[in-house]
DNA sequence: AACTTTAGCAGTACACTGTACGACGTGGCA
DNA sequence: TGCCACGTCGTACAGTGTACTGCTAAAGTT
């Protein structure tokens, strides 16, 4: 699944915990002391202190050497993008994680602090799926390299469509991570700013994803043509879609409607509009050079 | 909340309903038929057909005049609109939009089948916060007007970033059309194929939503600068991603992270890489003409 | 080899969800 | 006036995430 994630080594991984509970233990030892003096108010902030440990203890939890556990975050992980895959997002609950993994409910809280946490964990395992694996090299042109990086984005999103769900995930995970760096890498043939090679590749997740969240909402039941084109025609016959209104009257309504399901299920669409993308980069980029 | 909604005439929406389940009726019956012949797999067929009459049946469907309904539909989409906008989507539930209309919670259901159907009304009165209102006029440029929606629509999305939660939208309704409307008026200017500025309208959305849905996560919580460098050091230090550590070494963490992080929190950003997508859309289209 | 400790495991319980079912009462038409 | 259809809603049920609380077995210590 994730290539690296359990190869962190604990020594680091302990390391880092350490250092960063010292800080916020400082930080929150501050804090304590203003609210002895002060009051109610910053409890709020504490918690928020508190949070920042979790965010990073997410990745760097180390398990600490003693019983064996009987699973790893990425069984888990991997038991939930199972269960998503072939029952569906909603079938994904605690108990059915677990019932996957013949274990008991509440089990996986020790692996786990929350479900969204168990769903962070299921966002970068997919993102190990995006990654290109070293056996693959990435191509020099920075066009077909940062491509091959969206049309493997892309792949991924159309094999787990549900991970579109997963709508919060501010963590950086190890795959994020390397997800992110093979980014760079693509673009190590083009000269430009490191601000703007940002923009591209940010410009270049955003509209994969938009792409995939679009193709999910759209492809989801084939609406029966007839009656889409009778329901159609009597919004049109409301009034108020003077542009549509007119094309029908030009065109025909079947003609129209027959060109926009054709578009919309179309293959090429995700390679041309990516390619008109990159394009408007390059020409923007050749403008304002190094 | 949306201009036109109401304002379908019901004579139209009972004739529409009528057609369609005449037409589907008759499906129906055929279907029945085969099913007494034969067995049981066509079950599911005749629930898709079914399924078929609720996609037109949610915005069709009539207000038959009798007793006079305490709400109406938009009425419902309002309060479950205030509700995610102050107390987060989560809060979103059929006991607490009722409670919010002072009804009792089953009464929601004499107006929506299920809360999905809710969900789909709120998605389309959302979707009238973007359409341009008929008191402004689209830019005659469509570099201009496309921009123009394309920032409403962004604006909309920050208004109420839990819309990105409402995955599943196929359905069409009136503001979706009035929307998609405009994109095209908004192409008046542009010479080009039909085909193409359907290609760039949908690309324009889906850059939209992409930009948006990336922005609501990562813009989530201020995840303490200090503690995410120390991690992210963590991560680097394990080897495996050459073109970020290159890049430390070469200009430091600090600088690339306050780099990375003023770039996405960055206002530009989002006009910049429009004009970008629209270029190479102009470009492309310069090359094949009409 | 016996003992202590403690991390892994899991059962129960609680507050919450969406919604099927059925009862109630009232407004509009005959 | 009577009727009854339709808007309203209380109850109930299966499901959710997870806090709390024990139990068990394995690792470490003597």
């Amino acid at each position: 699944m994730s290539p690296k994630t359990s190869a962190t080594s604990d020594a680091v991984k302990q390391l880092m915990l350490d250092k960063a509970t010292a800080k916020i233990n400082a930080k929150l030892d501050q804090q304590a002391q203003k609210i002895a003096a002060k009051s109610v108010k910053h409890a709020e902030a504490l918690d928020r202190l508190a949070e920042h440990l979790e965010t990073i203890d997410t990745w760097m939890r180390v398990d600490r050497a003693s019983r064996k556990p009987r699973f790893s975050r990425d069984d888990i992980a991997a038991a939930a993008i199972r269960i998503a895959d072939s029952e569906g997002f909603a079938a994904v609950s605690m108990r059915r994680v677990a019932a996957e993994l013949d274990a008991g409910t509440m089990t996986l809280y020790h692996y786990v602090r929350t479900k969204d946490e168990l769903l962070t964990l299921v966002f970068d395992a997919f993102l190990g799926e995006v990654v290109v694996p070293s056996t693959e090299r990435l191509p020099r042109d920075w066009r077909a390299a940062i491509s091959l990086i969206a049309r493997r984005t892309r792949d991924a999103l159309r094999r787990h469509p549900w991970i579109l769900d997963i709508a919060d995930d501010p963590n950086i995970g190890p795959n994020a991570m390397r997800h992110f760096d093979q980014c760079v890498q693509s673009l190590a043939s083009l000269e430009a700013r490191f601000d703007d090679k940002l923009d591209l590749i940010m410009a270049v997740d955003e509209y994969v994803f938009g792409f995939c969240l679009h193709e999910r909402n759209n492809l989801k039941d084939e609406v029966d043509t007839d009656e889409m084109a009778d329901y159609i025609t009597a919004l049109l016959d409301e009034g108020d879609y003077p542009a549509l209104s007119a094309m029908i009257a030009d065109v025909g309504l079947e003609k129209m409607w027959s060109m926009i399901h054709a578009h919309v299920r179309g293959t090429g669409r995700f390679d041309r509009n990516l390619a008109r993308l990159l394009a408007g980069f390059e020409a923007s980029l050749r403008r304002s050079p190094v």
